[in-house]
DNA sequence: AGGAACGTTAGT
DNA sequence: ACTAACGTTCCT
């Protein structure tokens, strides 16, 4: 069973399925009964093929599960046993975007290699191996025919900051009457008495086939190898670096910014770890219609550095380590994604564009 | 390309 | 063991 998909690209280790946060107002939403999922569900009346989470409860930062471990030293993450922001995201298990590979930052023996934290994905990372060697979520998505989601990982993950409001319900209040089997393409008839079956036994051979998996016999390119890790550290990787800058506001970011943005880094790896495992704030009462802070992740933290840091020029910047943020490009990838949720579900992009309070975007 | 279905994993 | 739901594959 651990061979199909779920390991087809995760070569460097069993992948791990994120799960919901349980934190963030979506999870603790209740289904919405409208949406297509939810009809799909038993619960609705539905046949629960689908088996999918209410469109209203899409979580918006799913986390690793808490039966992930390091894949080197097969620990837990630790980052809330301490209180340094650095300790904590060496201690912080990172899942690679590329790789899959779940680390702890620390067990990287590569504190001069770069990697591109993913601010809107807790624990969500391109580590420092898959970059230096030039891969991108694409190449391995593409490459490999399709595993995940063309933007790379962010499938489901929207990165709005509240699941989409009321606005216009196209949705009517009660479906009526299910009867809408002119387009689903049931490959099984329902059958009265029998109910709805878990399986299709019954001559379906469309989907009946058990998938294809693929051979396991190689996959050694992304074990993580000392020599790999210890000697592939190029002392001067920022030619690498450079990548996340792009073209695209070039004269905009000066290495000298880097320190800058590295402190930036932390304090938002802070706000991951935190939401991560949040003891549950809270307080009481009114906790009802606040804002979560899920969403603006980077928002905040966005529009906040451009004032601190002062980019007086000729600022050493020691490449220490060298974190770059997600690409412009990324983010653009994620607002598209975040239109295509809210055309998913129903909502027009325009209506809900970020154009209000999101300054950091351009 | 998008949507639906399914197997499997994660949590209870 | 059961239920929920994630991630991938297949079909349309």
């Amino acid at each position: 069973m651990s061979g199909s998909k779920a390991l087809s690209g995760a070569a460097s280790g069993a992948r791990r399925r994120r799960t919901r946060c349980r934190r963030c107002q979506a999870c603790m939403r209740s289904e919405c009964g409208e949406c297509h999922f939810c009809k799909d569900m038993k619960k609705f009346g539905g046949p629960g093929r689908m088996k999918q989470s209410c469109l209203l409860r899409q979580c918006t930062a799913p986390v690793l599960p808490h039966t992930a471990v390091c894949s080197a030293c097969g620990e837990a993450g630790k980052e809330d046993t301490v209180d340094s922001e650095e300790e904590k995201f060496s201690l912080c298990l990172m899942e690679c975007t590329i790789c899959n590979e779940i680390i702890h930052p620390s067990c990287l023996k590569m504190g001069k290699a770069e990697g591109i934290i993913n601010d809107e994905i807790p624990n969500c990372w391109e580590c420092p191996k898959c970059h230096k060697e030039g891969k991108t979520s694409k190449d391995q998505a593409d490459g490999s025919g399709k595993r995940r989601m063309d933007n790379g990982e962010v499938g489901r993950w929207k990165l709005t900051d509240d699941p989409p409001p009321k606005k216009k319900t196209p949705l009517s209040p009660e479906e009526g009457g299910r009867a809408e089997g002119s387009h689903k393409r049931k490959r099984e008839k329902e059958q009265p008495d029998s109910g709805p079956k878990k399986k299709m036994k019954g001559g379906h051979e469309k989907r009946l086939k058990k998938k294809p998996k693929q051979e396991p016999g190689e996959s050694n390119g992304l074990l993580v190898s000392p020599a790999g890790s210890s000697g592939g550290v190029p002392g001067s990787s920022s030619g690498v670096s450079s990548s996340s800058q792009s073209g695209a506001a070039g004269a905009g970011t000066s290495s000298a910014d880097q320190r800058s943005h590295h402190r930036e880094k932390l304090e938002r790896f802070k706000r991951m770890c935190l939401l991560e495992r949040r003891p549950e704030s809270s307080s009481s009462s009114s906790s009802s219609s606040e804002s979560d802070s899920e969403s603006d992740t980077d928002n905040s933290l966005r529009g906040e550095q451009g004032g601190g840091s002062s980019p007086s020029s000729a600022s050493p910047v020691p490449p220490s380590s060298v974190f770059s943020s997600v690409s412009r490009a990324e983010r653009e990838r994620g607002r598209a994604e975040r239109d295509r949720r809210l055309a998913e579900l129903g909502f027009s992009a325009s209506e809900e564009s970020e154009g209000g309070g999101e300054g950091g975007g351009r």
